[in-house]
DNA sequence: CGCATTTGACCGGCGC
DNA sequence: GCGCCGGTCAAATGCG
């Protein structure tokens, strides 16, 4: 703009006038109009030409130079003050988002001091406010060896942490009592977790430790359950729900998976696959796989628990964005249940991750106005037993989706809308256009009450997290290959949701990583969720955009520039964030009994 | 032989 | 109290 109006400046017989001041002014052969509008801090250049009005310079109207160099000088003079006007108006905003970070900032730490004094009443012994609730389901497990065995051995005294999850594991218990005040010295051998840093209980989960005989540790346990169970309840409920078009059995999603049963749930003539996470033998997450059952091609991954081990990168991405949502549920949850303030972050999973829980900074509207979310009812309500959050990464917009998969009636589901608008076609989707802009959209349930709905313009008016996003997005440009960008994209988008406070971007930043790749990931080929393939290929696709179309199967995933909104979205069309629905690349599990894909040879049993 | 998967049984929560 | 359902366990089975 300022270069636009010293060209015009150097043109000549032109006259700026500040429309509010100086409209009107006339008697110029040549003009231009430059309408300065401050509130916006944006200006549009109007420039108008009457050519029947143009001086000749062959006439000897001298007196008229004169007066036109008059004029250019006092335009020149004009201009500068413009200028100047523009500079300080620049500088206003960026103070003034600078204080506004600033006091973010200070926001979220002081919330995270509540929180850790909150944790630090009820169990002196942990530190970490970051604790997830679903971590703390899993107190007392060790990294020890396998579980069965180790029920067999330990004829010590066993400190039971009311988990089911724990119940193979008598030396779990006692580890966890290490660390809980509650434990008793005398508690035999305690196995310290290879990723204990990052396992951690929540005071509410630590129970008094209990000697029992090995035999009757799993009845010990599932009574602790009972009588905690008021206190775990929700702990145990936040879930993240992944929809993602996938042909393959399972998702990729970085991380090791063991399955250990498999039901054909109500509703669903596919069976729900379970899978817990074997990267560390304690880590109490587990994973449910299922095909939507009208879209056999989506497939359905929920989530529940955070990790307490260290993850690859492109299984912390995936961390990050289930942590990210489940901390939405959370946060709303904390609301109605100050017991339960802890923070939902993952531990092991990332800084990043744990930062962005207690960063949860949501300006809630009662309109559906850019950068707001509205919610109807500020918190998922306790009662609800497994609030979900579903991060839907299916092919274009139906917010049917939302109506058919929260139908879960207990429980309230947050939706975080990643489809496209119906225009935006997931295999023609072409990566080189569509990094600009994003659009998270919230979907709503109407028929939940604990439903929210909203939306996000993460860009919008917001220039330094735009400059943050755009940073990480022009590291995924396709222009820049492999493996090394891929990588920066990651690291990018990981201080992206490190730095930033705000879980939806977080969530964002995290999915984006997901999906960009599995950088640094190192699968275990015996185990059935550890491929990375999928990275693999999108780095491919990366590499090679046009080829993405062409793919077969699960398509890669991007992250769409658009410069239109999502239709169903009443949202500004500026600087919105829009994420482009997509099939993921998730490679070919292991496992044969994992719900088959639509089109593939289902073999259910 | 070790490990992962399969699959029937079991348990607990919830609704009626 | 009973039955349904989701979730988990653990023995059986299969595979490398």
């Amino acid at each position: 703009m300022e270069t636009d109006l010293e060209n015009s400046a150097t043109l000549g017989n032109i006259v700026f006038e500040e429309k509010i001041n100086k409209s009107g002014s006339s008697g110029e052969e040549s003009r231009a109009f430059i309408q300065i509008n401050k509130g916006e801090n944006q200006s549009h250049i109007k420039q108008e030409e009457d050519s029947s009005k143009l001086p000749s310079p062959n006439k000897k109207d001298v007196p008229t130079i004169l007066i036109k160099e008059h004029q250019i000088e006092s335009a020149k003079a004009k201009m500068g003050e413009v200028k100047e006007e523009n500079e300080r108006l620049k500088l206003l905003l960026s103070q003034i988002v600078k204080d506004y970070q600033s006091l973010q900032m200070r926001f979220l730490y002081i919330l995270q001091q509540e929180e850790a004094k909150k944790s630090t009443k009820a169990a002196p012994s942990h530190q970490e406010n970051e604790e997830s609730d679903i971590i703390s389901l899993s107190l007392g497990r060790n990294s020890g060896s396998e579980p069965k065995k180790e029920k067999k051995n330990i004829s010590s005294n066993l400190v039971s942490n009311g988990k089911e999850d724990e119940k193979p594991n008598g030396n779990e218990g006692l580890t966890l009592g290490l660390e809980c005040k509650f434990d008793p010295p005398g508690s035999t051998e305690v196995e310290k977790n290879p990723s204990s840093e990052t396992s951690l209980g929540k005071p509410e989960e630590e129970e008094p430790t209990e000697v029992c005989q090995p035999s009757k540790i799993l009845k010990t346990v599932r009574n602790r359950d009972e009588e905690d169970a008021s206190e775990q309840m929700q702990l145990k409920k936040a879930r993240v729900s992944v929809r993602a078009r996938c042909d393959t059995p399972t998702m990729n999603d970085g991380c090791q998976w063991r399955k250990y049963g498999q039901k054909i749930a109500k509703g669903n003539p596919r069976p729900r696959a379970y899978y817990r996470c074997t990267v560390a033998p304690t880590c109490p997450v587990r994973k449910q796989v299922q095909r939507c059952a009208e879209d056999m091609s989506i497939l359905i991954t929920t989530y529940e628990g955070n990790h307490n081990h260290p993850l690859p990168l492109s299984a912390k991405a995936m961390a990050s964005t289930t942590s990210a949502a489940a901390s939405v549920l959370q946060s709303q949850s904390s609301s109605s249940q100050p017991g339960l303030g802890t923070s939902v972050s993952a531990p092991s999973t990332s800084t990043s991750s744990a930062a962005n829980l207690h960063g949860l900074n949501f300006n809630f509207a009662q309109n559906s106005r850019p950068y707001q979310f509205y919610f109807p009812n500020s918190s998922i309500s306790t009662c609800n037993s497994h609030p979900t959050i579903t991060l839907d990464l299916t092919a274009p917009a139906n917010y049917s989706y939302f109506s058919r998969f929260s139908n879960v009636p207990r429980c309230s589901s947050t939706c975080l809308n990643f489809s496209s608008s119906p225009s935006s076609s997931l295999e023609g989707f072409n990566p080189q256009t569509s990094w600009n802009t994003s659009h998270l959209t919230f979907g709503a349930f109407p028929n939940h009450k604990n439903s929210f709905i909203g939306s996000l313009n993460i860009l919008g008016r917001q220039p330094p997290q735009q400059h943050l996003y755009q940073s990480c997005m022009q590291m995924t440009n396709p222009t820049r290959t492999h493996q090394q960008s891929l990588s920066e994209t990651i690291t990018a988008a990981t201080k992206a949701i490190t730095s930033n406070p705000n879980l939806i971007r977080s969530a964002l930043a995290a999915a984006l990583t997901s999906f960009v790749g599995n950088g640094g990931g190192v699968p275990r080929g015996n185990h059935s969720g550890s491929e990375g393939k999928w990275g693999e290929s999108l780095r491919q696709k990366t590499a090679h955009p046009a080829a993405v179309e062409n793919e077969v199967g699960c398509a890669s995933s991007y992250i769409g520039k658009c410069s239109c909104m999502n239709p169903h979205q009443q949202q500004p069309k500026q600087g919105s964030l829009l994420l482009f629905p997509t099939s993921l690349p998730f490679p070919t599990s292991k496992s044969a009994s994992d719900p088959p894909p639509p089109n593939n040879s289902n073999h259910i049993k």
